[in-house]
DNA sequence: GCAAAAGTGTTCACATTACACCCATGG
DNA sequence: CCATGGGTGTAATGTGAACACTTTTGC
């Protein structure tokens, strides 16, 4: 008898797993990727009879010795070959049924990279990159998955400057103000997106111009980290909604 | 050889889980309550000799046929006797070692309710409300993982009036108000208070008045779910950072 | 009558929105 | 010279912050 009450607890009292390991846990990455105004994901082919030829995750069990981070970093080296690349947990998927192999518990992470740097390394894997609007029906759960973190996403960008993961190192300002329209799925005023964006401090203005672009060129940006590192210690209380 | 580079992959070919069966998986609660002006979450004492006596969330396995945020519904139920509470998954800690008994992956959860209308059941448990203040040191990463919950909360009632779960039907304006200001621990200004949450519209005028208070008495009021029902329809977009 | 909180409006600063014209480049 | 997007400013509106006095109750 414990002092929980009488109930053996794996949180109040010595208890044996052997009847808790009944359980495999994998992590799925959703990659974003951005790319001739598209938005973008990586997927691979599955090839369970249950999920033929349809689109899944990059995703894997995570080794009993290792963390769950550390599982999503490892597969996004192993597929993509990069190694400092935004990632950031989003939430947990384990309804019974979800794997046809067993019960299998899944942690969702959504990463951003920018696809121009990266390109090559994929030709070694059967990796796509599949515009989000095209992406309809998927293996297993990942679909609800995928939906999940492309909604995450539109919300942290709006409270937060990871887009810039998704651009080149250089980029102009048309360029951003592009991709923040794709994700959002809205239209935003130049001029007031510019002030905006200038307002933040976030921008180190290069003194280059874009070249070989069919109209006037455009001043080149890049995103100033140390700048951000700064204003993060700042907070802000408010009342929204 | 599957066509996904080589690698068997538990997404992408048929793989067996025998070797994935090393996990147990696990539900935290982190439960706040709020009395006497004061935050606070319910814990119950570890009996485990690595952390005796220390502090725990309300936690347990994952029945192998049970859905995770069912688990998490059961906990509650089980340790509260309430059924329809607010319940939101939070994140997920997987670190190697945050359990001694072995591999554990927690999905913490967080909770809301409303204390006054349920202080008796607790009484067969081994179970406290502890003041949020007067936490320090707690079992396992529980700090950790209760430091998160009480971030999302923070950030959370400023998204969405999910406050309410915590107050009783009928408040007065000020109750609400030194709650905001509890959780968010900041000073808000009064008249500031009550325009911003009329024009939600989300509060409706109960025609009632507070009883023995040793002051003027102030309306009472209670949430009008059917009203933020059609609200949430509504969309937003911003960038703000 | 005193302590304590209820209730109530206005002003100011700042942020957001809407909106139109000329400029530089490639083809 | 034409198509395409770059670059710029102002006025109107809306939102958030600051702020003081009278009222009602219990004791």
């Amino acid at each position: 008898m414990t002092r929980a009450g009488g109930k053996p607890n794996i949180n109040t009292s010595p208890v044996t797993l052997g009847a808790g390991f009944q359980f495999a846990v994998s992590v799925d990455c959703v990659i974003f990727g951005y790319e001739n105004n598209t938005l973008k994901v990586l997927l691979i082919n599955c090839d369970l009879p249950e999920f033929k030829d349809q689109w899944s995750l990059l995703g894997d069990l995570v080794h009993p010795d290792e963390d769950l981070e550390n599982a999503a970093y490892r597969i996004l080296r192993e597929r993509t070959g990069l190694e400092n690349v935004f990632l950031e947990q989003v939430q947990t998927f384990g309804s019974i049924n979800r794997h046809p192999a067993g019960r299998v518990i899944t942690t969702a992470y959504f990463s951003l990279l920018n696809v121009r740097d990266h390109q090559l390394k994929l030709l070694n894997n059967d990796l796509h990159w599949h515009s989000l609007k095209d992406i309809s029906c998927m293996a297993f759960d990942h679909k609800q998955i995928l939906d999940t973190c492309y909604f995450t996403l539109q919300k942290k960008i709006q409270e937060e400057p990871i887009i810039f993961n998704l651009l080149a190192n250089k980029f102009s300002l048309r360029e951003l103000q592009v991709l923040y329209e794709t994700i959002l799925n809205v239209e935003l005023d130049r001029r007031n997106f510019r002030k905006k964006l200038f307002t933040t401090n976030l921008l180190t203005d290069l003194e280059e111009m874009e070249t070989n672009v069919p109209h006037r060129p455009g001043r080149l940006y890049s995103f100033n980290h140390r700048q951000y590192a700064e204003m993060k210690k700042k907070t802000f209380v408010g009342i929204d909604f």
